[in-house]
DNA sequence: GCCAACGTTGGC
DNA sequence: GCCAACGTTGGC
């Protein structure tokens, strides 16, 4: 099983706008940038934990759990002319862009904020703390995981 | 292929 | 609002 990390901006996006969805369920779409892109095409499994990160917002961290439920398939939002992710030198049979389904686990309460990440030498070279850090879907390592987790003060079966 | 200009991201 | 870092675009 990989680790991951997703950004959200929770003003368009949030953990509590997953967790109140009928099925907890949402399609990751809209990313557009290759190397994300390449994450959810190519390495995502069904089972996979998702750390949901809260981005540009008053306090940034992270708000919640999520897992995939579903690998990576073509994202139709880059076929349909009238989405603002609307792409059209990605064709059905050959798309650029994919998304993977993921559905809330748990929240994070009160929110791990990124001010706390920052403090912990376990978490040295986690993509996210990295100065200029953009990417809006990231690789999160085994040990990363485990040490936010017990910063966040959530047991793992 | 180089690289300047531009638009976006996102912390502060 | 500021601005550094980044990805993309397009002229050459």
């Amino acid at each position: 099983m990989a680790y991951w990390l997703f950004k959200s901006e929770p003003i368009s996006y949030s953990f509590a706008s997953l967790a109140s969805e009928p099925d907890r369920t949402t399609s990751w779409e809209g990313v557009r940038n290759f190397q994300a892109r390449n994450f959810l095409r190519d390495e995502m499994r069904v089972g996979d934990k998702v750390l949901f990160y809260h981005s540009n917002t008053e306090t940034p961290g992270i708000a919640g759990i999520a897992e995939v439920v579903e690998a990576g398939s073509p994202d139709p939002t880059a076929f349909e002319p009238g989405s603002k992710y609307f792409d059209p030198k990605s064709r059905p049979e050959k798309p650029t862009w994919y998304q993977v389904k993921i559905r809330a686990v748990r929240a994070v309460e009160p929110l791990l904020p990124l001010s706390k990440l920052r403090e912990s030498d376990e978490l040295k070279g986690l993509e996210l703390l990295r100065k200029g850090s953009r990417l809006s879907v990231q690789s999160v390592a085994p040990e990363h995981w485990r040490s936010v987790m017990r910063l966040a003060g959530i047991e793992e079966e």
